[in-house]
DNA sequence: AAATTACTTTGACATCGGTCAAGTTTCAGC
DNA sequence: GCTGAAACTTGACCGATGTCAAAGTAATTT
């Protein structure tokens, strides 16, 4: 990893929703205990077992999370894009970490230590406070996969996914153009590369979806719910 | 349910290691925001998709955390015994409950409204540590959970949730009582209860382990990991 | 204690999804 | 723009688990 300084961490740190509302001098307190990193694509940024070092934020690029198998297969359990935080969970334990995170384009991380993330949530209500949100919203989502990999098949499985990265509009037709490969989409629910390729082809043979390459149209929201059944 | 106000709320709330550290006057004004509930065997609790009411602390018996299906089949998430809480998460977000709890005893549950409790973290740096702690480990928990349902086969997720019964010790044999119906067990390492019965049927052949109801001995620990390969 | 209900075990069978293999397309690096 | 390496697709096959059914066992109620 080569050692980043040019940017200004402060101003990236007061970008990040978790830190919205922090005075000046919080921010420039937990800036100083920060590093910046450049990370090329396929680096590991830490992995399942080490011990941690301190809270993680993609200022640019993206990051997945995965859980390794022993027959080098693995389990993505989360992909970070920009802004997005990880490894905070375990400033909070005396655990190493419970996944491995590696980078899938060249990115950007910044590591905040645990010693100043913890002290910076003593001294700052509104902090734990986004902290504590920042947490429960993982276990959500969390639970959610699981809701998914037990209880669904492949086809609803795959149905769940198109609808989660749906736009915001009401609109039956929109557009989807996904954020990695389908080999890590397939791994994210749970499914064999192949499997999902034969799912996308069945719901594009019923009408219900276009794919051309990593753009996938979805024709019809309403049909496409009701073919999970 | 059955309001229940003989014990002393105060006093329970204190037992916990959650409350450890309060004052008198935090752990008393905690109190006065409390609910204390009888519930009988079976009885839900509350239902996923229900407006959370507040954080929840089991004083006496046993509550089923999981994820219900359509076709009547649910999915274990978690026991919660004496001791543990639940619905924390739910007070930090504004989204209803993503799990529906039941009691399989009878039970005492304490119920601390979202309010009080979100008061309670604001003035006190200790209890909001505590509580990052306590997210962090659940989150812990389902990731391991994660990591048992995809990417173990039924035997490596029998093995494994017999290791982790397995008492502190360092000896080579030791006994298990099971906590709830096979049923249940089975659920939350995500297989059919036939199967669990069949998995347990083929360590008892192999000399691995002895079942008599509810009570599993384990011969030989090294034995029994080496299996699961 | 008897009766009813729920839980567990066992067997036979079905099936979803994984694995292996080969071919095709897309992408990244030069 | 080439070229080699990934990524993706498609087909054939297989196996681990789930499902269904029935018998046996434990637990709870009356």
């Amino acid at each position: 990893m080569i050692l980043e300084t040019r940017h200004s961490v402060t101003e990236i740190l007061s970008r990040q929703p978790l830190f919205n509302g922090l005075s000046d001098a919080e921010l420039a307190q937990i800036a100083a205990g920060c590093r910046e990193f450049r990370v090329r694509k396929n680096e590991v940024i830490f992995h399942k077992g080490d011990a941690p070092e301190g809270m993680h934020v993609v200022v640019m690029g993206q990051v997945k999370l995965f859980l390794p198998s022993t027959h080098g297969t693995e389990k993505v359990v989360h992909m970070c894009g920009p802004g997005s935080t990880f490894g905070e969970a375990v400033a909070f334990l005396e655990k190493p970490y419970p996944v491995t995170a590696q980078a899938t384009v060249d990115s950007i991380v910044i590591v905040i230590s645990n010693r100043v993330l913890l002290d910076a949530l003593d001294s700052s209500g509104t902090l734990s406070r986004k902290m504590l949100a920042s947490l429960s919203s993982r276990l959500h989502e969390l639970l959610g996969d699981m809701e998914a990999c037990t209880l669904r098949t492949s086809a609803q499985r795959v149905v769940c996914f198109l609808n989660q990265s749906a736009p915001a509009g009401e609109s039956p037709s929109f557009e989807i153009s996904l954020a990695t490969s389908k080999q890590t989409i397939a791994s994210q629910l749970n499914l064999a590369p192949e499997t999902l390729s034969r799912v996308l082809g069945h719901l594009t043979e019923a009408g219900l979806i276009q794919v051309k390459g990593r753009t996938i149209t979805v024709v019809d929201r309403q049909k496409l719910k009701s073919f999970a059944a």
